[in-house]
DNA sequence: TGTACATCAGTGAACGCGCGTTCACTGATGTAC
DNA sequence: TGTACATCAGTGAACGCGCGTTCACTGATGTAC
């Protein structure tokens, strides 16, 4: 058994056997994506029976929204990451205008770095599928779940607060945004652009950043 | 046995089987998406042996690949109707925003009518995701795998030949139109839109494509 | 026109697989006295 | 400080399920003579 290294536990109790079950499941989705996030694997993984798992989680589900939640904060962080290297030119409206940027950018990077975690940090699981789970894109503050979506709804406040986008194009503009950003890394994914050559792959998604924000804030 | 009925055929040949398969595993894709096209779903559907079906596919990777394909299809020919839609101006120029309009806008009602399909057309197959399946995004002209993607091709170069688009944002701009409203469609489908009111969408959606197309328009 | 026969398109039983989950259980832990 | 005992966190065997696929087969079709 492999149980025992590290925790300093006896081996027959794990120590901290919830999270050692959502790291494994973590890895599993990471290359596999979702589907590949089973519970006897990730059992496998840590060493343990598949029952043992069912002391920690509901069931199959439950495991899989762990990870969902894990890779969205992941992603979040990724993005708060990207645009804390932006640095400020002074300018208010010129720095919104570079953070939404870099916060798109941000977005797709981790998509392209961390496909698994990605696609199963916007799967649908049994919990989010139906009523019991979150409804929309903002349900819980406190979670990291859709954190990414916050950091965009911010940002597009700055960009109208600052002046550089018609309030009047505030509404539904979260919407065509993130849109952007989610349409490009799916295709680049598990869409037809899976074989688009990956050097080329930076410039086309600055291009299409640019492009999106362009519409936002243009005049007229 | 229901296999008698309107071919005419005498009840133990099929006279069509593998159309009468995709039609089934259609069905299955449309409600339930890529992973409901389940070869033995499909032949129980057509009341045929499990069997039957390595007579006329390979086996369920070449049945979704079939399914896929006519999703595609589907999609485009519905882009196709949204374009035709659009009553000239005279003015090529307006008219070519328009139709690049109504192809994006039907490129997202389709997703939104036909979930199912529409994640079925742009599933991974086994087909599709090793080398020997079409590369690009534009593999084969005579096939409708991916005729969206040509439609939205000549729309943009009629956008340049007209004048309302700057020939040095050509490149990649293909990726970010289509980006766009794919992200939509996948974040109201299986993303975190969701629960988004229906009846609030169209009205989204039309903002976001008006904002893309702003972004590929606007002067400076 | 009739018949022999190759070919075609089905059948039905069976296979192995890995999954999620449940069951009765047992070893380890920690707490009350 | 030592011990009885409740509780907690595991085990291992088993379940049913539906899947994709293969096997040896048989009934229907159509063609050559």
């Amino acid at each position: 058994m492999m149980r025992t290294e590290g925790t300093g536990k006896s081996g027959y109790h794990h120590g901290d056997l919830r999270n050692a079950l959502i790291e494994a499941a973590t890895d599993l989705a990471r290359d596999g994506g979702p589907e590949a996030v089973v519970l006897r694997a990730a059992a496998r993984r840590v060493g343990v029976s598949p029952t043992a798992a069912y002391r920690h989680f509901a069931g199959q589900g439950d495991l899989l929204h762990a990870v969902k939640e894990r890779g969205q904060r992941r992603l979040a962080e990724t993005m708060e990451r990207s645009v804390r290297a932006v640095e400020s030119t002074g300018d208010a409206g010129v720095d919104a205008v570079e953070r939404l940027k870099a916060l798109g950018l941000g977005y797709v990077r981790f998509a392209l770095a961390e496909p698994g975690l990605f696609r199963t940090a916007f799967c649908l699981t049994p919990l989010t599928r139906d009523g019991t789970g979150e409804a929309g894109p903002d349900p819980d503050p406190d979670t990291w779940m859709y954190a990414s979506y916050r950091l965009l709804v911010e940002a597009l406040d700055t960009l109208v607060t600052t002046g550089r986008m018609p309030a009047a194009r505030r509404p539904g503009a979260e919407v065509a945004a993130w849109g952007t950003v989610h349409g490009l890394a799916m295709l680049f994914l598990e869409g037809p652009l899976v074989r688009f050559p990956a050097d080329q792959r930076d410039t086309v998604v600055a291009q299409a950043v640019t492009t999106i924000v362009r519409g936002l804030t243009a005049p007229e």
